[in-house]
DNA sequence: ATTAGCACTCTTTGTCGAAGAGTGCTAATG
DNA sequence: CATTAGCACTCTTCGACAAAGAGTGCTAAT
């Protein structure tokens, strides 16, 4: 199979290193990670049985670090890794790994468990990569990339009180309440539905807005079709109101993630973070180490996202934050698993039917794959 | 205006104290509160201006210490409130507090800005409750007690894919997806729809398996009525999906708060906790402190929580979690005005209407009092 | 290019003593 | 009898100091 390419969101002129340099780097981040302390020289030449003595390995430490891909708290301190360590590691030193059989066992089942609806699709998964990251993780919902207008109907509740359901083609679905000036009986209100269904059938937001002016509308009709347009224009703009998160207690012990929670609470900050992310990677998993700079949210965090869904139809956002100093090829592994997964099952959900035109499904090829892979 | 109760959710067998001695206490819980530190005898005469000597307060402060209001780390350390104290404290020692009315129109202005959705009001009802009380809040959903049937409506959104729209008595509203065997057209659906909205008609759950059995109904009909009566099931037994958190950051740095997380991230745990304090208390706002032994996970918050809507038929819950060393008098005061003010927003949503009789909405009279009370 | 050896730096840990805060008890006071 | 002054006692906090340990950087030898 292969190999996956894993997409880091800051693109890091890469420095000259010696085949050696590379080992000692990788061999400081994943002691680093494991143990969580700094590390020596002399514990690297140990642990691993290395065929060079601490000294050599001194030395390349050294360039390690005049290079900046390690630090130390001080003059005699052991190494850590710095953003641009952890970077260099992640994008040439991190092998293929894949999650063992009986874990990935145990998420297809959990999946298989109940078939269930996507909502409970999305919370079952952040809930899954939130346990085997020991990480927290947040799923958007998969959305249309423009939203086509298909279907309105106007049921009357009680009162004045009615609720408007707007379905958008590829099978979104929204709903609003809205109250009218007076009180009107079902079939009057199906009538104006059936109108609108009949003006606006496959109409995107802009298009709508022409033909609205252009046709003549009663009052009530105008004032629906106002606040339906207001709906799909803010589905458009990726209203991140569908969106579970998970596994936030796993993160609070750690000093640097501190920040990150308020990433995760705060809609607003998540929002500009992904619609970065989203317009620069493609498809496969990305990897934020550090916020890159740009956020300040995530100085000591990394984020292991990917998208998932069905390339340029419905895709949604799924990732896990956590420390800098977490299981890389773990992490990694379990998002794309996951990812893959969900874009089966949004795939099966959506498009199964003769679509229109076939389209690709992310990781679709990995996700047919069974067990016996290994 | 007459003293609002406030419900311990524990009812604490209460020991005799002094007048003096529930001054101390009440000084105590205040400075300690203020200041996180423990504070001992002198502090407290200096502080206070007391026109008695640091050896009376001592003994007293003995006394509360046996009666176990108060304990000390260690044998010459100043005192802090133990849970009990903080019960007594909230109970019996707690004035009458209001939020300046600054903030008051503050808040209120808010709301105002948009008259929006009750899923947006819950949000900014969390949010509101979590930056005035620098702690975590939630806002659960308002429901009615028994769902009654009132309208279903089956809408063809892709293939075989179905969306059903279940109305209930009192406008609460659920969807659910569903698959059929085969791909039907609007019209067929809306037949269907028709024959069980004229079958059910007000009916609740129990009724509705009743006269299913007693029915002629086709397979379809059969399927679709047993999916919307396992849904209207569902939203009998709250369902706690319509859930707001916010303010987790403010508690993060709390040594003690930080099970509390788990509480507010795991719908089964707040579910159960709901439960019991929707069963115990009325009206009013309610207290738990310490999770009153029977929450591992509120070991060391407090919870203030309050209902709101309209009584016996939309009520939601809305509260406050942070450390127990927190602002009682301003807290208590914020979610019970929050909840009034909620509760009057849900009385205009839902009741507004020449309604199936009058109802008591919860806290109305003081929603209705203006800024000028003051 | 690699290595052994060594001096040097810096953290960690423990101990000690002085300072400070607060208590509990006793005896004196109104 | 409640209150108070006084005092010895306890316990934490803090800085200083020394010993131990880990790791480095450099130099000279291989």
């Amino acid at each position: 199979m292969a190999r996956s390419k894993i997409a880091l969101t800051m693109i890091t002129e890469l420095q000259q290193l010696t085949e050696r340099q590379e080992r000692l780097l990788a061999m400081v981040v994943r002691n680093y990670i494991e143990t969580g302390r700094p590390v020596g020289s002399k514990t690297l030449v140990e642990e691993f049985g290395l065929d060079f003595s601490s000294a050599t390995v001194r030395n390349d430490l050294a360039i390690l670090g005049e290079q900046g891909y390690v630090a130390q708290m001080h003059t005699s301190a052991g190494r850590i890794p710095t953003e641009r360590g952890y970077r260099y590691f992640v994008q040439k030193l991190l092998g293929e790994f894949h999650l063992p059989l009986a874990e990935r066992q145990m998420i297809r089942h959990q999946f298989h468990q109940a078939r269930l609806e996507l909502d409970q699709w999305m919370r079952l998964s952040a809930a899954i990569l939130a346990r085997t990251s020991g990480s927290a993780s947040f799923v958007t919902a998969p959305q249309a990339r423009a939203n086509r207008f298909k279907h309105i109907q106007l049921i009357a509740t009680q009162g004045r009180l009615v609720l408007m359901v707007l379905v958008f083609f590829g099978g979104e679905v929204k709903q609003q309440m809205l109250t009218l000036a007076e009180s009107l009986p079902q079939n009057k209100l199906s009538a104006v539905a059936d109108r609108l269904n009949f003006l606006f059938l496959d109409m995107d937001g802009d298009e709508i807005a022409v033909r609205m002016n252009s046709s003549h509308l009663s009052t009530l009709e105008y004032e629906v079709t106002t606040l339906a347009l207001d709906v799909l224009r803010r589905a458009d703009h990726r209203s991140i109101s569908d969106i579970y998160r998970d596994g936030l207690v796993n993160i609070l012990d750690d000093e640097g993630t501190r920040y990150a929670v308020r990433l995760l609470e705060e809609r607003t900050l998540l929002a500009s973070v992904l619609a970065e992310t989203e317009s620069q990677g493609g498809e496969g998993v990305q990897v934020v180490i550090g916020g890159d700079g740009r956020w300040e949210e995530l100085r000591d965090c990394t984020m292991i996202l990917s998208r998932y869904g069905v390339t340029d139809s419905f895709t949604g956002t799924l990732a896990v934050v956590g420390p800098t100093r977490m299981p890389y090829d773990r992490n990694v592994a379990a998002v794309r698993y996951v990812a893959n997964l969900m874009s089966g099952f949004v795939y099966d959900y959506f498009e199964r039917e003769p679509a229109e035109g076939q389209r690709g499904v992310l990781g679709q090829i990995e996700v047919e794959d069974r067990d016996n892979d290994e």
